[in-house]
DNA sequence: CTGAAAGCGCTTACAG
DNA sequence: CTGAAAGCGCTTACAG
């Protein structure tokens, strides 16, 4: 191995040949490029000048390595597309670039128990780790975390649930109870539900809806199948259209809420005048559709940042403090959500309204 | 420091440590963890239970450091929650965990150059690097992007550009002429286009747009301001709707035109009956909108995944092949568009069909 | 202000 | 089939 100036063919140039290049000691270099004192200026920034010349950037690995510090979270999640799951990730990022830390995804792709383990051993042992454990899959995850790594988790309330790490979340079961008792204040005589895949023992939006409910003495209807996304909104609005004595919906997320939305549309029930839509995340489309969607305002970016921070903590004291944020979500009424009207008397000049059932 | 078969506080279990407490060499650990052959089977077995039970995970820096083999993707990007960027991104992550690579993100959060040279210079000397260059701040770094580091691009297609790494792209130039095309088939006079903000050198929506209303010898309108979001094509509808002339808008995504339907509805302009409107990316909402969105579908994840693809060769063979991939859009037509029908007269029936300008 | 030594967790040859 | 040696790129003490 010849240690010519010249950067080796394929390999990046390290500390040593920046050090040789510049005729100086390897740590003269590391002190010069990682602003350390004790550095004459002069020799800085001649050191630096011929860093830059051969394209010099360090390796974090390397560095982690050798000084036992982590600067580096990896988030571990079943999606990194919907828009919770996405805002969350955002938002952990923000925090993390704030810091100075590099940002790892790991996503799990089953909820079966030897996958899970899989994904979970494959997780870098030098990195912090935030996992958002909204779902069966990352639940298992969360749990199967080995001890001696840095773990913050993103999870749902459930009062029966242990909190085994240091964790944020969202308030949603009382969200969902304040959602549902807005549309019983509108009149409405019950409120169907469809609920996320969330997994069995942490449903707190279907447990704010079904304790509201109870509350109030009302009936409560069996939900419908659920899901993530518009398409089991959709199948879900198809079976409700049908159903006259349906006048309002609380739906899981924004994506089922615009699926309900347009089955009703197709079935000729009109939204607001014949059933009121009560959505949940506030995506950024919500607000842009016709009608404009009545939903609960989440605040996932700072929830990411939470976590981040909660997990940084535990990175410096050693994670003695099991601490856990709570955030509170908001009610945005807009267009999707009407004062309870008796079927079959449609008001006058509505679009939309002949029935098909 | 104990080397005591306990494993220390604080710090995961090594190699070392698995290797003491199970009373063999480090190097035996190491073929047992990876798998290797010429291990007595009895030996791996007990190593691999003794590394269970330590709770041992492999440290890849060290891992790469050591072998000089990279396995590490980061992508660099200026957003992670944009339809089409986080599609990619999940392209990129399916195609690298399936390979065993691990995924990191790097968010530039602004074009300024001494932002976008502060980020390049934070990625990781051990890693691969896609960019995903739709924009100003993306293209500059992936400009700056130093040599000697494995590096593909994502990017659009102009004749113009030179290809400078290997780099995969949608064909939306000719996919926005087809649109257009789609569009005075139908018989309208013109068609407005609302551009995304891309880098100024490299706007091939608009171009191919453009081109399609030049080859026809039709007049070419002003495009509006544009954006990545529904509030930049709320803005832009607003405009467009007072003007009784437009009566085909092309939009530079899905969610541009979610807010021109959403100010075209506001304005009480029907789509499509006074107004066709055609999106471009196919997001998941789409097609659940009222009236449900003709649009062209691009598929970034595809796209995520051809692009790892070319990373990986490029890491293999020592990126010897300048590779060029081209993914076919498609346009899918659903009910925003419609023949042109002459303003004042509006179809019977139409609901919503008062104006108000 | 500068540098030689040891070590972080691992792998690649090279010996047994 | 098993192991001792050297080295990946860096940092933390510890000497000059």
């Amino acid at each position: 191995m010849a240690t010519t100036p010249e950067p080796r063919q394929g390999r990046a140039a390290s500390l040593q040949d920046v050090a040789t290049a510049a005729g100086v000691s390897l740590m003269t270099v590391s002190r010069a490029v990682n602003g350390r004192p004790w550095v004459n200026e002069a020799t800085r920034a001649m050191v630096l000048a011929v860093a830059k010349e051969l394209g010099y950037r360090p390796s974090r690995g390397a560095r982690a390595m050798a000084s036992g510090h982590v600067e580096s979270v990896t988030v571990l999640t079943s999606n990194t597309t919907l828009y919770g799951h996405a805002t969350t990730l955002q938002g952990i990022e923000e925090a993390a670039r704030a810091s100075g830390f590099s940002l790892g995804i790991a996503v799990l792709d089953s909820p079966e128990p030897a996958a899970v383990r899989r994904a979970v051993e494959r997780i870098d042992a030098m990195t912090g780790v935030i996992v958002i454990a909204w779902d069966l899959a990352s639940t298992r995850a969360l749990a199967a975390m080995p001890v001696g790594l840095a773990v913050a988790a993103v999870t749902s309330p459930t009062r029966a649930r242990k909190v085994t790490h240091p964790s944020v979340w969202l308030d949603d079961e009382s969200a969902a109870a304040t959602a549902t008792r807005y549309l019983l204040d509108l009149g409405h005589p019950t409120v169907h539900y469809v609920p996320l895949p969330e997994a069995r023992p942490m449903r707190p939006r279907e447990l704010g809806w079904r304790r509201a409910l109870q509350a109030r003495g009302v009936a409560i209807p069996p939900p419908e199948a659920g899901g993530w996304d518009a398409h089991t909104g959709y199948n879900a609005g198809v079976i409700l259209a049908k159903d006259r004595g349906v006048s309002a919906v609380l739906c899981g997320n924004d994506d089922i809420a615009l699926g309900v939305l347009r089955a009703m549309h197709e079935a000729g029930r009109d939204v607001p005048s014949n059933v009121s839509i009560i959505g949940f995340d506030d995506a950024p489309h919500s607000a842009f559709l016709a009608p404009a969607l009545t939903t609960v305002r989440l605040d996932f970016n700072s929830l990411g940042r939470e976590c981040f921070r909660l997990l940084q903590e535990i990175l410096v004291d050693g994670g003695l403090s099991p601490a856990v944020v709570i955030s509170k979500p908001e009610l945005v009424i807009r267009e999707s959500t009407a004062r309870y009207q008796r079927p079959r008397r449609h008001k006058a000049g509505t679009p939309a309204s002949e029935s098909d059932d």
